[in-house]
DNA sequence: TGCACGTTTGCTACCGGTAGCAAGAAATGT
DNA sequence: ACATTTCTTGCTACCGGTAGCAAACGTGCA
């Protein structure tokens, strides 16, 4: 059985079928008595309005597409959650694209803008720049937004955690503690450079110690990636030389790094090998780990974002303070 | 400036609207010199069809909502980006629907149908059959499919992991093992039912051994859950008289029940106690927890769903088969 | 009772596409 | 050269709502 229009509510209840759109229009014009009949007769008819058409009509669609591509990174999860629910609370619904070899931001962003949603949203996505300057995005597509990492892009705000703040706090934690020779395990290169960890880090440390970072890569933000790129490391540097400390981009990363210090090199964290990491991924909490870590400010980040994209906020790249949380790896 | 419309686009190329309709529109009837002439103008103009326009009338959105409630499960997230991959690889896109408090199943339901979605799948989330079946969710909306988890519900095939298959396995493998006293953690009431696992645990041993099931109960399905849950347990009964195995309803739980044991009780797992999961999330190859565990054949049931959505195959319910992953943990 | 006024209701036009029919143009056969 | 078939194009009607104007209605007041 097709599922029964205004004009079929009409019909049962008669009237014309612009009563019934009022009926189901707060604060529209409509008497109680006529109100009640035609609910009643939508009840009968089990009809219900169609956003489609609404939409069409209103050119609003009340969807947000947020496009993600990490998910072997556990933070993402909460993160998505609160997304989620922040969203629904302001009757938004999240349209989830997932970014991968087989399915690019322009890709992405060309599907969400022809489903005309209200906005895009970028969640902590690896992408060149010039991919989204590129071509066929032309104007007057949706507003879109970069959660979780940084925009240089003209027209497209960020909603980040102040890394400059941030890697101080590390750094000064990491000062005090008495490490003196730090080192520094990036993820993927495209985001690395977006997340400005690094860099702030390596300044840290040249400004106040004049000491030289460290550098290795992971190939991706994962514990895999991460045990890998400590290996690589630790099998290739002898112990007197090593780092004493050991920051990585991500916990993801920093999980990996220190299963492999642990169990393949014996070593003790962080007695022989200090250890931080960056999200505050649920297993840096755990005995398990015990894992020194950062946290992003995500609820605040979460409703900037929301106030941005329902126009509450003006538009414009945002910091927030994150803090340090500190536990026993360093 | 407004976006161009197919309509725009004719008047810029000369032709009438239906003629740039069908340029778009593949296995149409139209020369390739007007084809060629309509997307000059169309570049031109930077058009690109309205798909809100389109599903209304064709009434077919290609998006399909997905409920999710358990964002504690770690598990969740990669099971997640294999289905939104596989969905996009269909055409199809992911309306990301978050259960909870504030958002419950009919709401949600309610709220994708009017969206006209495809198809709705409940992917492992909680709820009383009753909530389903209920009132206003009366017929004529959309396919709905339950994944990750059983359904009883007429008319709503479940995907999932064989239960009994799998708590075979675990059970046979323990038994080989020399446990003779099992646990079993659960999680959330209303899923556990659902989930089966406890039912066939418990028969196992009965069946086999003639042993009773020790059972406990988690609040949630998080490790902090499982660490309370195993804290509970552990403060309350004797070391001699305590279990040998502990089963745990998923990875999550047994993420935190192992952490209280080691770190509160000073017990060595497996020696003291084994403890097994379900899911084989991503912590639980790490030598951190070497959590032994079962593994759901999540491409082939995420297969199965699209298949089920695209009615490339009988909307029925079906039961893969995963696998024991064997760990150090018991 | 008559008139002005505010409220309620129905109307036309529109959002941007799709479906399928019919007329016009081009290709084919005799 | 003309009839026939096939392809191309434009058309009307429709998907299910929204916006905002105009007519119909009921009420208060003189």
């Amino acid at each position: 059985m097709k599922r029964a229009t205004a004009q079929n509510v009409a019909m049962e209840a008669g009237v014309s079928k612009w009563t019934v759109i009022r009926a189901f229009t707060p604060g529209a014009s409509i008497t109680e008595a006529s109100k009640a009949k035609v609910l009643e007769a939508a009840e009968r008819l089990n009809y219900r309005p169609n956003l489609l058409a609404r939409s069409l009509a209103t050119n609003s669609t009340h969807q947000v597409a947020v496009l993600v591509d990490d998910f072997a990174n556990p933070h993402k999860l909460p993160f998505l959650e609160k997304l989620t629910a922040s969203l629904q609370a302001e009757g938004l619904v999240t349209m989830l694209i997932n970014i991968n070899q087989h399915y690019n931001h322009v890709h992405a962003i060309l599907n969400a803008d022809q489903r005309q949603v209200d906005a895009i949203v970028l969640f902590g996505t690896a992408f060149r720049d010039e991919m989204l300057t590129d071509h066929k995005l032309g104007r007057g597509g949706p507003p879109m937004f970069v959660l979780a990492r940084d925009s240089q892009i003209e027209g497209v705000p960020a909603i980040s955690c102040d890394a400059v703040v941030a890697i101080a706090e590390i750094g000064k934690h990491l000062l005090e503690r008495g490490y003196r020779r730090p080192g520094f395990m990036a993820g993927a290169r495209t985001l690395s450079t977006a997340l400005g960890r690094r860099r702030n880090f390596k300044e840290f440390w040249r400004t106040t110690l004049g000491v030289e970072l460290v550098e290795m890569s992971a190939e991706r933000y994962s514990a895999e990636a991460g045990a890998q790129a400590a290996r690589d490391y630790l099998s290739q540097v002898a112990p007197e030389d090593r780092v004493d400390v050991l920051m990585c981009e991500n916990d993801a990363l920093a999980f990996g790094a220190m299963d492999v210090a642990r169990s393949e090199f014996g070593l003790r964290v962080p007695n022989d090998l200090a250890i931080v990491g960056f999200d505050n991924a649920a297993p840096a909490a755990s005995p398990a780990y015990g894992l020194t870590t950062y946290e992003q400010p995500t609820d605040q980040m979460v409703k900037a974002a929301i106030d941005m994209i329902l126009e509450r906020a003006p538009r414009e790249t945002v910091n927030f303070r994150g803090k340090l949380v500190v536990r026993d790896s360093a």
